[in-house]
DNA sequence: TTCACCTGCCTACATTCGTAATCCCTTTAA
DNA sequence: TTAAAGGGATTACGAATGTAGGCAGGTGAA
């Protein structure tokens, strides 16, 4: 099986850009980010090549610049983040994790009633 | 309100520790975690310093050095991990997270049984 | 009494992370 | 054709983290 890299808190922001459309340039990713970062083009350049040493992400060399792509999927990457802060926090149960969260009143009653629903279904 | 200091893997061992009971002394702490991790004893009172300097813990001072206890409760910051885990993976929704969690069959048929007990309850 | 051991305090040191800046090269607009 | 704008590679630098070691002082066992 693969080995999921570690991503961080910044570079999550930039791998959702990817897995969202891909390949894209940097340029293309710094576009994207504008909105809801103020990070200086350099931040993502530098958090893009850190991706690509960290194999989360490669490119295609194009004529205006490397075409970057996820090497590892969203799914992924968040099953391996759950683990980690279930096992961390919860001692790796979910369903403490849910118990806990309602039980601190954390969600609305619509939110309630779609998770009810959503278990209805399985 | 109170802000919650970040506590780190490492730490959450500690922090659990004496979440679980306290105050304990360093050697305490050090017996606890002898059984779970291989820590050596100083790296475990390095932890304990970091902790308090974050203000997670704090002591009283007894004849046989130092008593630890928690300034911050386990709840409040397994609210704050969850806030971030959701936040950066799942954009704060709860039920996008167990969605998912779901759908990679990552629970057995009597977690999702226990699961939807629990929210047939509230 | 003396020495091994425990205490807390301070220091160490490699990694990772956040957040860029510099350097040098190429492409593009004027 | 020249200068600005952008591209990737390299370098920067402090905070946090994992993982201790060293030092000075107290103490309990022999």
């Amino acid at each position: 099986m693969k080995n999921i890299p570690q991503i961080s808190d910044a570079e999550w922001l930039v791998m959702k850009v990817l897995w969202k459309e891909s390949p894209l340039g940097s340029s293309d990713v710094i576009n994207e980010l504008k909105g809801t970062t103020d990070w200086k083009p350099k931040t993502i350049k530098t958090l893009l090549s850190r991706l690509v040493t960290k194999r989360a992400l490669s490119y295609e060399v194009g004529s205006r610049g490397y075409s970057y792509y996820p090497l590892v999927s969203e799914n992924e990457c968040a099953k391996e983040e759950a683990r980690s802060f279930l096992g961390r926090v919860y001692n790796g149960s979910l369903n403490l994790f849910v118990k806990n969260f309602i039980e601190n009143k954390e969600l609305s009653t619509e939110e309630l009633e779609e998770l009810k629903k959503l278990l209805e279904d399985k």
